[in-house]
DNA sequence: TTGAAAGCGCTAACAT
DNA sequence: ATGTTAGCGCTTTCAA
């Protein structure tokens, strides 16, 4: 690997000259300009970003912390955050929590160690002392950790209430919804707008909490077998909304005629199971790129005018709800 | 940031000291040591990377290329990567060739920047000789580039007979072969493998090739309408396979009984679908975690017995095939 | 317009 | 067992 040096004495100028070209920075010759473009790329030339970031004290590198990785919502995510990360000539530092504490200290240490400059974090952890400590700039998705640090959310309450209105609009009185872990922010506020909605229409609903992760499908049939009359259902993710619509085809009810369901994600599976699911749909790509052009800003200007931003969603209706072509 | 010398001089010693105790190397008197760490800890004092790697010529971190993110297969493939790369030490810089050259080629640049010391790539391009040039460790994902260049791939030639050899036991005799696109080996592989199996009992099939991302649902059922008697269909994806399996329903063709139907992937969804898909299981966290392995040992020793690795995949028999106890 | 030289934070050979 | 120092590859101030 040539160095600067090489590269100096091969176009018989000074180490100062050649840095001077290779940053455009600086009065340079344009005949001495040539003479060194020539020697880099003679000498395929690459320039060591450890002695640059030496000096410099950046790294043009952020560190993303993901609790998972295979999940749709976050791999997502980090296409949006590596799309614009790219863009503006920042690499990627991918990190698994691993939902664990102590993982993430480990990877926190690791970008300071590296000068990261800035962190894009999803993780569900309460080390917020830890972060204020680190001085980085850093962005939170999906969950606002604390009033002085950005964050980029989907927009989980709206998510929730625009699930129930559809739900209501179409005429459901008797309302379950299947949620993820109440622990989950998120899953407590989609349960606020639904809930919402169902209020400003005097409803109520059952509340039933499962894992997003293979939940459980015992738990959801008896659930529905001990409400007969059920017509309208929401749960927190499509996986969960599938397994409803098999418990339900069991059960010999019609959707959308007896039951209507609404789900969440959009993931490919709602448009390929029978009857093709009306959910809702969250801008996870978006959402990422909207976390790292807020982080973008918080590096180059030290700060950010919209602190909090609140992506939102959609309600795609397929064939799991009446169409309605009376209100909308 | 504090540095080695206010540790030096905080703890009363020499830089070489301080040094020697964080890389425990050398002889240091155990009082010093003691000294020393109680200075770091004072000090809150992280070593930094970026000077360590200049002298040493080594960053501990991995490049890993991939030609997309949102896709299962190299998430999962990601998370063992990730995995085994975290129990080592090292970094991951994740980045998304988005099947653009160019885009690979700046990447492989950042990497030679940042010594990366070892590359995973699972992309389609052709730029061997740059690979080869750049002089790093490198291992390949589910594709042999060079014989010189270590892979980790998916048997899918096994994938195919496997899927094969149960739908001609199972006693299919017309049977269809919904592929990916015949440009990727992996979708050559599976096809070599099915064909195998089918040669060695005298069968045939047809074959139609079909996009992966959005697979053409039009197509799949004008296949199936000017075949009536089909009683086999093996599909690239499980994607695929639920589309064949809505477009069977359609038709009003019984599966497993008229039609059986394996996919591959075993994806969340093959487990929904009614009835439950049978289908090839690929181990992509296996594939990672091997793939960093082999680099790891490339990396350390320069050298690797196990050139191309082959992870077996597994076929997960469901509701799609008939059950056969005769057999097995 | 260019060059010499100091220094970024660290490691390791050498000296003590 | 510990300290001194050169140097990793680069940027930038200062001087010419």
């Amino acid at each position: 690997m040539p160095n600067i040096k090489d590269v100096a004495k091969k176009a018989n100028v000074s180490v100062a000259t050649v840095s001077r070209v290779i940053n455009h920075k600086g009065y340079v010759n344009i005949e001495t300009r040539l003479l060194v473009e020539k020697a880099i790329k003679e000498l395929k030339y690459i320039p060591n970003e450890f002695a640059r970031s030496l000096f410099k004290k950046i790294s043009k590198t952020i560190g993303v912390i993901f609790p998972h990785l295979s999940n749709s919502f976050y791999y997502n995510v980090l296409e949006g955050i590596e799309e614009f990360a790219f863009e503006n000539g920042y690499k990627v530092m991918i990190c698994n929590s691993n939902e664990d504490e102590e993982r993430e200290e480990e990877y926190l240490n690791q970008f300071v160690k590296y000068n990261i400059d800035g962190i894009i974090i999803g993780s569900n952890s309460n080390i917020l002392s830890r972060y204020k400590e680190l001085n980085i700039p850093i962005v939170s998705i999906d969950r606002i950790i604390d009033e002085e640090i950005p964050s980029v959310s989907s927009d989980n309450v709206g998510g929730g209430y625009v699930a129930a209105k559809k739900l209501v609009e179409n005429g459901c009185k008797n309302i379950i919804h299947f949620r993820g872990p109440s622990i989950l922010l998120t899953v407590q506020d989609r349960t606020i707008g639904f809930n919402k909605c169902l209020d400003e229409n005097n409803l109520t609903c059952d509340i039933v909490d499962l894992a997003f992760i293979d939940p459980e499908s015992k738990l959801i049939r008896v659930c529905l077998e001990n409400n007969p009359n059920i017509d309208g259902i929401f749960c927190d993710s499509d996986t969960i909304a599938a397994i409803v619509l098999s418990e339900l085809n069991h059960m010999g009810k019609k959707v959308p005629d007896d039951v209507q369901v609404v789900g969440y994600d959009n993931i490919i599976l709602s448009q390929l199971i029978i009857p093709k699911l009306s959910t809702v749909s969250q801008k996870m790509f978006e959402i990422g790129k909207e976390a790292m052009i807020s982080l973008h800003t918080l590096m180059e200007n030290g700060t950010l005018d919209d602190k909090h931003k609140l992506i939102p969603v959609e309600l795609i209706e397929r064939e799991s709800t009446k169409s309605n072509n009376l209100t909308k």
